[in-house]
DNA sequence: TTATTGTGGATATCGTAGGTCCATTTTAAT
DNA sequence: ATTAAAATGGACCTACGATATCCACAATAA
């Protein structure tokens, strides 16, 4: 269980981009000397981002990427979440056997209707460790990664 | 992102071994059975278990598995650990990059020598978000999902 | 001694992460 | 209008790990 170096590469650029006095855009080939990637592929994982509105692109001599909102408005959870794809954490792939009856919390009747199944026990554990996840990571911005680099830049250039 | 499936088998083959009266051992026939899961498979996982000093294994006529420790001492982590392996949530590959560089906090003399190297701010973001997640999994054990079942029987029963 | 049960090695299959290449489209600068 | 620069999307490739099966072997209790 590990996030993917996709997801590595896409927090790495969008701190790039976040970091830049941006008169122009910032192009791919900028980005893929930066972090040590090929173009190719990085290409495929900023498109992803701008799929999702977390950056904008635009082609043609000069284009290249830009930040869609500021830093503190992208989230840690944000960018997991398009590189990483929206499914659960943990499934119980368990569900028809006897003792996930036994281990399956009923609900309300109106509970049942909204979300069509009872849920295993274990996997409310996992889902509830999967929500403070979440929003641990909600609560993290590429800004705040910002911040604390100028801060330490700061703090080297006091010492000197 | 997401656990194994061999996670979840694991999970529930402990829960199933905990709620046992156990006179004697439990089989990995019933265990596979209750869990759906082919014996050959199983007995991968439980193996893994029992090399981990998760649980016990007895081979020979009326053998089986048993928790090797109490209910309430098997955490939720230990049991993720043993199977996903142990390995970081999130590794930063990006450590020779002239950004990796600025976005690298140094540390203490000391805290270098210690950790061989100095730590990517992402990366740091990062784990913290895996300490968070071990903190969650540690406070969950094989016990208290018993317990929360045990519960939900008697309200289920007082309904009637 | 034998039937039963767990162990570990070899092997197979399949999906996905990670990555490359190229044709096409879009845009800005000239 | 033309052209060069840049992003886009599709096709393709490779390696590895998750999932799974089968079998020979070891260990144990009856």
């Amino acid at each position: 269980m590990q996030f993917s170096k996709s997801t590595d590469y896409a927090l790495h650029a969008l701190i790039h981009l976040g970091q830049s006095e941006h008169p122009n855009n910032i192009g791919i080939k900028e980005l893929s000397a930066t972090l040590g990637v090929s173009e190719s592929y990085l290409s495929k994982i900023m498109s992803k981002l701008r799929q999702d509105g977390i950056v904008r692109a635009v082609p043609g001599v000069n284009g290249g990427y830009e930040l869609a909102r500021p830093a503190e408005q992208i989230t840690f959870l944000d960018v997991i979440q398009v590189i990483e794809g929206r499914q659960q954490l943990f499934e119980c792939s368990n569900s028809n056997s006897r003792q996930h009856l036994l281990l399956a919390e009923e609900g309300t009747v109106r509970d049942q209707k909204r979300q069509g199944k009872c849920e295993c026990l274990v996997a409310k554990v996992m889902n509830g460790a999967e929500q403070h996840l979440h929003q641990y990571l909600r609560e993290r911005t590429i800004q705040s990664v910002l911040d604390e680099a100028f801060k330490r830049c700061d703090y080297e250039a006091d010492k000197k």
